[in-house]
DNA sequence: AAGGTAGCCAACCGCGACTAC
DNA sequence: GGTAGTCGCGGTTGGCTACCT
């Protein structure tokens, strides 16, 4: 016999998520962990499906996340990765601190393909949407993403070499494809991408704000974060306890 | 002011890979 | 080794909001 099943379809609720649900969720996560998602609604006095509340958790209630838009480095960095790993959006997200794949998607489909097409740069190639015109009326049955020229690709970087978005279904070869590319080959690596720049994001009132990526603090984000997600809604004594719960288990 | 349209984003769905039984 | 459950991923959808006419 297998497992059993992930959730039981009935009872199980749908849509958004209320601020009592957020809280319940938040609350078992900070007090015991990310553990098995299939037991986290029961736990949690939940009438959700584990895997809602995973996505709840990793796209919106996580404490490390960063909230707003994509700034232009992360943006610039988005096309990079993208123009060599395709739809890969958990790799992609991976490399960029506080950022979920799900945001990085969304932002893709609203603004950054919009950005190239105008540009005329094909989104899905990085091509010069000329060329690729020209690509599909000479090679029909060939692939769907011709092997971009580093010359050609303005968003791809002077060390461009032999891979293509149309390499993302052979993950098997991952290692072997990306090794000479420091870039590429870090993904495949544990560790997050040293970025050298700063992450600057508008901050309210005061212009600019700056903050290394490396010095990064999830627990004072959270408490900023608080504000962003609406957080009025659930009571901000219970965020106290949050932040006391967070910072005890840190110690 | 009202109705229509476009843009945005949170959440759902379905699939494949992995793994427990 | 086969079956079935879990997890994670990418694609898609639906609802809300802002903007336009």
């Amino acid at each position: 016999m297998g497992r059993q099943p992930c959730c039981d379809k009935l009872g199980v609720k749908k849509g958004p998520w209320t601020a009592e649900e957020d809280k319940k969720l938040i609350n078992f996560i900070l007090t015991n962990g990310q553990c098995c998602w299939r037991a986290v609604p029961k736990l949690a006095g939940l009438r959700r499906c584990g895997k809602s509340c995973r996505l709840r958790w990793t796209n919106y209630l996580r404490p490390d996340l960063k909230r707003g838009l994509l700034n232009q480095a992360e943006e610039q960095l988005v096309i990079d990765l993208h123009a060599r790993l395709g739809n890969r959006w958990s790799k992609i997200a991976s490399k960029l601190p506080g950022r979920t794949d799900n945001e990085i998607k969304n932002h893709w489909n609203t603004h950054i393909k919009k950005k190239l097409i105008k540009m005329g740069i094909d989104p899905v190639t990085h091509e010069p949407l000329n060329n690729v015109e020209k690509d599909q009326k000479y090679s029909q049955s060939e692939e769907k993403h011709p092997q971009p020229e580093a010359a050609d690709a303005p968003f791809t970087s002077s060390k461009e070499t032999s891979y293509s978005p149309a390499d993302q279904n052979s993950s098997s070869d991952d290692n072997n494809l990306y090794e000479n590319d420091p870039l590429i080959s870090c993904l495949f690596r544990d560790d997050p991408l040293q970025m050298d720049f700063p992450w600057e994001f508008p901050s309210s009132e005061e212009g600019l704000a700056t903050f290394s990526a490396s010095s990064w603090d999830p627990s004072c984000q959270w408490l900023l974060d608080c504000q962003d997600f609406g957080v009025h809604d659930f009571g901000f004594e219970c965020f106290n306890d949050f932040g006391v719960v967070a910072n005890r288990e840190r110690e």
